[in-house]
DNA sequence: ATAATTTGGTTTATATTATAAACTACTTTA
DNA sequence: TAAAGTAGTTTATAATATAAACCAAATTAT
């Protein structure tokens, strides 16, 4: 009946980060910060957790002098929110 | 942006239980156990913190002998369930 | 020049949540 | 009357989320 949600996603700040991710293909640590309206510290936290599950790739590089972390879904993590998405659908009555 | 998910509904099992009481109104404990699969304990708990939420009404009595607690929405559980899933809306892309 | 502030994060500590295990109380069946 | 089953609750533990503190370097102000 109620198909099980994937506990990565299941968490509204990585979801959201998913969410951007799904539609930009890339985006930098400092926006997702921003669109997300996170703390660095807990973002920080959660970009992890995507990059250690493969959902997303995570590359650090300097731009003008400062640190710069970019993340990339990567098609694991397309294919799992792909999946997460329609699990919903069972709990919303939507599907 | 992403709209603040209630973090009574952000969890599997209370959105399974609302999801059901949204649609029979009434059920009693053991038929949720069963549909969400779910243990006794963690359904007991998580029925409690929707009854402090005030999203359902329980209600205890004996049937055949045995203890019987049925599980009823209330109009505040309609209407944060109605708002978690447009919520839900801007992180899927589906609204 | 150097002290204070800002950028872009990470690490660590704490609070919250979810879950399972153990327990209660009673009933039925062997 | 002992064993097993029903219908839960309580308690302990593991997992998560979050905030606070911290780090390293860059920039700006004095």
């Amino acid at each position: 009946m109620f198909k099980d949600l994937d506990p990565i996603l299941h968490s509204q700040l990585r979801l959201a980060v998913m969410s951007i991710l799904i539609s930009v293909k890339e985006a930098e640590f400092t926006f997702l910060k921003e669109k997300t309206n996170s703390t660095a510290g807990n973002l920080s936290v959660q970009i992890q957790k995507l990059k250690e599950a493969g959902y997303i790739d995570v590359t650090k590089q300097f731009k003008d002098n400062y640190p710069q972390t970019i993340c990339k879904i990567t098609k694991q993590g397309i294919k799992a929110f792909e999946i997460y998405v329609t699990s919903l659908q069972s709990y919303l009555g939507t599907g």
